[in-house]
DNA sequence: TGTACATCAGTGAACGCGCGTTCACTGATGTAC
DNA sequence: TGTACATCAGTGAACGCGCGTTCACTGATGTAC
């Protein structure tokens, strides 16, 4: 109880640990290139295990990405209630919510390197998987940006163009800091300048029906 | 002279045929996955020769991508010129370019699939490639806007950026047209949409030195 | 125009290698009594 | 607590296959004279 000893780790909890591992490895494997790219063995033996090991956690390396694209947007939900929470004001959103996407995107780099990659160029279900957590993500946004001031004019059909524009923003930027991680500073404060842009001119804008 | 008939083609034409071949195998067959997943033979296989003729053409597969990338850039950039020529008022290019991007994209699908895919997934330098293309584009994209009336005010910088804003906006379109064909009248009815809500604001925006 | 030689796009055999998947197995952990 | 049996994560051999690349080659096209 005071300290899990290796030696009293159940059989659950090591499977457990390798399930994990082969996550991980997965990650970091695809790193630089893309799901479709990498094998089972590769995996396995980054792991430390035998190839057929493998089959004891996931059907195929395109399960073992679905699985991925679960535990990518689950931390990713996270930040954008937490985001949604702190920030009283429309304008606020731009300086605020930058910089904890910077460091979101810094502390789970593997999992939106994994998103940018595959939601272009992974195994056809993956890709499909990614498409729609994003449309939800889209939805939600959407009820969100209409609790704001500033928004009162906007038809709902204005609402969810709006939250589609956010969230483009948001990948776009995301793929950049992955792309240049040295660069985020620099990233960061050309963002929030393009972000003023377009929100002075979300703000400005009247719903014609 | 009057119809080139197949007996007295040259060596010259004949080798540029199984070139061009080649190259439209490759796109074939990328269509869905990435260049990093398909193999030298499989592209010898679809153009009918054996797989050892590759290197009478390209060194790799590799090789082959940044030759798929200059030419998908080759005929965006003409695009490109075209559009800038027609359109004498700023807010003309929002209703203006849409639908011929939209039809570029149909005409090039196979390229822009290309290089929306191997931006993010293809071979290391593939992607930096394609990644120094668009920031030529972006570069000559911002001297445009300079002589586009409403943007007097803008400063160099800031200029770059809005470029850099365009070009993310139609990258992101791009993708949408590619991902979802069937629906292109939907897509540029609301690409159009979401254009005027970031026109309207950078046309109020002014530059703070 | 005719001949003799050079070029070179495409051939086909061969190589060693890593791939996904099957199968029967081992031996530590877990459970029933 | 002790024993006998069940579970199951991980093993290791084996399979047929497609891979990139090498090499010496063929034979039609091109060129020099």
């Amino acid at each position: 109880m005071a300290g899990a000893s290796e030696v009293t780790e159940t059989r659950v909890e090591r499977k457990e640990r390798t399930r994990r591992a082969i996550l991980d490895a997965a990650l970091e494997l695809t790193d630089g290139t893309s799901l479709v790219a990498i094998s089972l063995r590769q995996v396995a033996k980054e792991v430390g295990v035998v190839p057929t090991a493998f089959y004891r956690h996931f059907d195929s390396v395109e399960s073992l990405g679905l699985a991925l694209v679960d535990e990518s947007f689950e931390s990713l939900r996270g930040l954008l209630r937490e985001v949604w929470r702190r920030s009283p004001e429309f304008r606020d959103y731009i300086d605020g919510s930058l910089p904890v996407l910077a460091d979101h995107v810094r502390a789970h780099s593997a999992h939106y390197a994994f998103i940018v990659r595959e939601r272009t160029a992974g195994p056809p279900r993956v890709r499909d998987a990614i498409r729609h957590e994003i449309e939800l993500i889209t939805r939600e946004l959407a009820t969100d940006v209409a609790r704001v001031p500033g928004t009162e004019s906007y038809s709902t059909e204005h609402l969810n163009l709006l939250a589609d524009l956010i969230v483009s923003f948001v990948v776009t930027t995301a793929e950049r800091l992955i792309e240049e991680p040295g660069a985020e500073t620099r990233i960061v404060a050309d963002t929030r300048t393009q972000l003023r842009m377009l929100m002075v001119g979300a703000l400005n804008w009247e719903s014609r029906r």
